[in-house]
RNA sequence: GCCCGGGUGGCGGAACAGGCAGACGCACUCGGCUUAAACCCGAGGGUCGAAAGACGUGCGGGUUCAAAUCCCGCCCCGGGCACCA
């Protein structure tokens, strides 16, 4: 025993258990891993890291709680678990957070990862404290820089003038991933769109294969996110298509799904955002309607103009493209319907087979062409038809169904070089530079005779410059651009006048790969080991909320494929197994202060302490579904936990004494419980796991009051199973139990409890005796039962006897030992 | 509109692979302890019914000796995508 440890207590002390253990627990550090000697095979479980914004959260305690089940799990089964935890610390709150208050970003920020880090080793996490990382270190940014400019040099980080999202809130663009709903992910301001340069990384080249490579990962990620990621990806197949527009060299190519219906084409449409339109519309005589129109498309806000129920608008370009298939002249349109960045910016228009054709050819008074037959007709009813049915109007594609004449017609346009068969997806390339202070300098340096230059790898990081004297306030241009100190320096090629870019990055660039940091948290001369990405890595089981599904996930899959093509990683996907918990919610809404059901988790704590908080979070439900703290009952997990722990103080017999003398019948149940609760844990059923210990508890607290009573060797068993058990669930009260069953600290090193096949085999199974399907008895028969002896037992019960009332069993179903059913004739 | 999930007591939820529906807990009721209340301990309960029994996993059908579980058709709830050609 330890000195000064008191175990002898005679109540259970939430607070006096958690000042006792936790001291202790920092010089046992029993969750060190990646010792070069641990002979334990390996486990990489990892919680997605938390944006320090403030103390932890309800949010934060359920994840954290599940978390530290899985991995406390696997150490007691005897794995060597790297269980890390680090900071996403760049970030916009950090800057609005220094607007308003003038402190620094680095300051706030760090004041709120020590916090954090404080109320997380209070909240028991297993956490593996050598390792923690912080995104806003220069240590970790700088490998940000580095991995830009490797992608840079592979021709996969590049910059582009486009249309591109913009928050006028937060005075910066977004990612697509980024706008939902046409509003800011983090602000909900509605985004509007604006011509901008701005750098990309090119996920779209890894489009197919981060579809691909989802297949391996059916049942070990929710279908969910799978689905998610599928939808946002966006796969279609079809065909390009070239057409000659009259007064151009060029033919444009559009991209159709539904080459099929080309003979159906009676118009032509091109984005009015697009390059072509403007090109197309010069000396047209439209200019100026083009010019108004363009304008006034470009005020509108993304949520309008994603509107469907909007009516079509446009403007007639006074030009003509030629249908390569039967030389018809379309006219051509620019229309805010068609997407500039979407396939080519430009389409053919087929109204009888699409709907938003139809609606575009109604507005304009344009033909429309059944080309595949169908009842009804679009002309009439103004809903485009799509069916599968046989071509008409179409030469040589007629009586053909669709599948034959996408065929057909793709053969023929390929072979008379018009055309060919194509692919293309909905995901763009992801845009990550931003115009805020508190994120990684982007490590380029425009120079007005090199263009763009990247740091050389011995200058970086490219630190950013203190925030004194800068004007932090969002402007629409990077707070990075007044500090000349900083930006202007030489060219690193010609050492002529040059600036930095003064953008910054993306903060989902630094949680893209910090997974691969953690392995390797101090390294200077590399992101990460390769050595040691081959032993850990991909990571065993992610644990984090579904709110990521498409953009970290996505993402982070994404660097991992081109860390593979760079060779440095062995492996294409970096988490095997993913588990999303739900969200804490309050009375069925999410918890928010200006809704007023903000429940603190620091209360939380100080009223019912960190295992029963940490026990209420588990035992809730699947931890998948939402939890609403109005249906859960923190109280009743404190009462749950005081039942447990007066176990330990109940036992009499000697540690060590051997169980098999003990009580067999608590043993049997008990070797059950454990064989169940085991199961359970394994498939993410927590809440089941939780309902089998109370079990235990119940099934021992019986045993020791009215039972064999406590000194029997297989109470002491059944507690000791108990509070291993409990430690993945509430650690401070399955110390203190151990310590007080006689054992040294720590119990989350105490291994799991072997169970006896032997004892989990039952003796005797309870066989249902149905006559057509209901029960009418019950019988208590040996699991080895013949089925010959359990069919006459049956049919000689007396209650079976009186069902049947005299009839002779028509056939009788015999499932030894469960089972009978018996249907009367 | 399209694509995923999901509907089980008053509530959160159990039920491995078609075989006792409702584990475990909350709330509730009753009893014990107490001057009293809380805490704690014990007991109870799907619904209807006095009972025997009947009915019961969103609704309607089907398969099967047997369906919460499998099949078909609906309804409702949650989530994702949505002018992506």
């Amino acid at each position: 025993m330890r000195k000064g440890l008191i175990v002898d207590a005679v109540e259970y002390d939430v607070e006096a258990i958690q000042d006792r253990w936790l001291p202790v627990w920092d010089d046992l550090a029993p969750f060190r891993s990646g010792k070069p000697d641990d002979p334990r095979p390996r486990k990489y479980v990892l919680d997605m890291f938390p944006y320090p914004s403030g103390d932890l959260h309800m949010g934060h305690a359920e994840a954290y709680a599940i978390g530290d089940v899985i991995a406390r799990y696997w150490v007691q089964k005897g794995f060597n678990v790297m269980h890390p935890i680090g900071w996403d610390a760049f970030g916009l709150p950090a800057e609005n957070a220094a607007i308003r208050r003038g402190a620094n970003p680095k300051t706030w920020t760090y004041d709120n990862i020590a916090q954090q880090r404080e109320s997380m080793r209070r909240y028991a996490c297993s956490f593996d404290w050598d390792r923690t990382l912080n995104t806003c270190d220069p240590q970790y940014y700088h490998w940000n820089q580095w991995l830009f400019l490797k992608m840079f040099e592979r021709g996969l980080a590049y910059r582009k003038a486009s249309s591109v999202n913009w928050c006028p809130n937060d005075q910066t663009v977004l990612a697509n991933e980024q706008v939902v709903n046409g509003k800011c992910e983090r602000c909900d301001t509605v985004v509007v769109k604006k011509k901008l340069t701005q750098w990309y990384l090119r996920i779209t080249d890894y489009a197919e294969r981060l579809l691909d490579d989802m297949r391996p990962l059916e049942g070990t990620w929710p279908d969910k996110v799978l689905t998610m990621q599928r939808n946002w990806i966006g796969r279609s197949v079809g065909a390009e298509v070239q057409f000659e527009i009259e007064g151009r060299d060029e033919p444009v190519t559009v991209y159709t799904t539904r080459p099929d219906t080309l003979y159906g084409a009676t118009f032509f449409v091109v984005a009015v955002d697009s390059d072509l339109a403007a090109e197309l519309v010069q000396g047209s005589g439209v200019e100026q309607q083009f010019a108004d129109y363009l304008a006034g498309v470009s005020t509108m806000s993304e949520i309008d103009r994603m509107s469907a129920e909007r009516p079509k608008t446009g403007v007639f370009l006074q030009r003509y493209a030629i249908n390569p298939v039967n030389g018809e002249k379309l006219p051509v349109y620019a229309s805010d319907y068609v997407l500039a960045d979407y396939g080519t910016g430009a389409i053919m228009a087929v109204p009888a087979h699409d709907q938003r054709d139809l609606d575009f050819a109604r507005a304009f008074d344009l033909p429309v062409r059944v080309v595949v037959q169908s009842e009804e007709d679009p002309a009439q009813t103004w809903v485009a038809t799509a069916d599968d049915g046989p071509h008409v109007n179409s030469g040589p594609l007629d009586g053909l169904g669709t599948a034959e004449a996408v065929e057909k017609v793709i053969e023929e346009l390929a072979g008379a070089n018009r055309g060919r068969a194509a692919v293309n997806y909905r995901l763009r390339d992801w845009l990550i530079s931003r115009q805020r202070y508190w994120g990684t300098p982007i490590p380029i340096i425009h120079c007005p005779t090199c263009g763009e230059v990247p740091v050389p790898e011995d200058q970086l990081p490219v630190e950013l410059p203190d925030p004194a004297g800068l004007d932090l306030q969002p402007k629409g241009t990077s707070p990075l651009g007044a500090a000349s100190e900083w930006l202007n320096v030489d060219c690193p090629r010609c050492g002529g006048p040059a600036k930095r870019d003064s953008d910054t990055m993306d903060t989902f660039v630094d949680s893209s790969w910090y997974f691969l940091r953690f392995l390797d948290p101090h390294r200077s001369d590399a992101p990460f080991d390769p050595q040691q990405a081959r032993d850990w890595m991909p990571v065993d089981q992610y644990v984090g909320g579904v709110t990521h599904a498409i953009l970290h996930l996505l993402y982070a899959r994404f660097f991992t494929k081109v860390l593979h093509d760079m060779g440095m990683v062995d492996f294409t996907e970096p988490f095997s197994s993913l588990l999303n918990q739900g969200m804490v919610v309050m009375d069925g809404s999410a918890m928010s202060k200006s809704r007023g059901n903000l429940v603190r988790l620091s209360d939380e704590l100080a009223v019912h302490g960190v295992d029963a908080v940490r026990l209420t979070m588990v035992f809730a439900g699947p931890p998948e579904d939402d939890i609403d703290w109005a249906d859960v009952s923190p109280a009743a997990s404190v009462r749950f936990l005081t039942r447990a722990w007066r176990l330990s103080g109940d036992v009499t017999s000697e540690p060590g004494v051997d169980p098999a003398s003990g009580d067999i019948g608590l043993r049997r149940t008990i070797h059950r419980l454990i064989h169940d609760a085991d199961h359970a844990v394994e498939s993410f059923r927590f809440n089941v796991a939780v309902a089998k210990v109370m079990e235990m508890v119940n099934a021992t607290r019986k045993a020791i009051d009215s039972g064999p009573g406590p000194a029997d060797p297989a109470v002491r068993e059944a507690a000791e199973a108990v509070a291993i058990l409990l430690s993945l669930v509430a650690p401070y009260t399955a110390e203190d139990m151990w310590a007080r069953l006689g054992h040294e600290p720590s119990v989350a090193l105490a291994g799991w409890p072997t169970v006896d096949p032997e004892l989990v085999r039952a003796l005797a199974v309870t066989c249902v005796v149905q006559v057509a399907g209901k029960v009418k008895a019950r019988l208590e028969v040996d699991p080895e039962i013949g089925e010959e002896d359990l069919q006459a037992l049956a049919l000689s019960d007396p209650a079976i006897v009186a069902a049947l009332d005299g009839a002779t069993p028509r056939r009788v179903i015999v499932r030894a030992p469960k089972l009978v059913n018996i249907v009367p004739g």
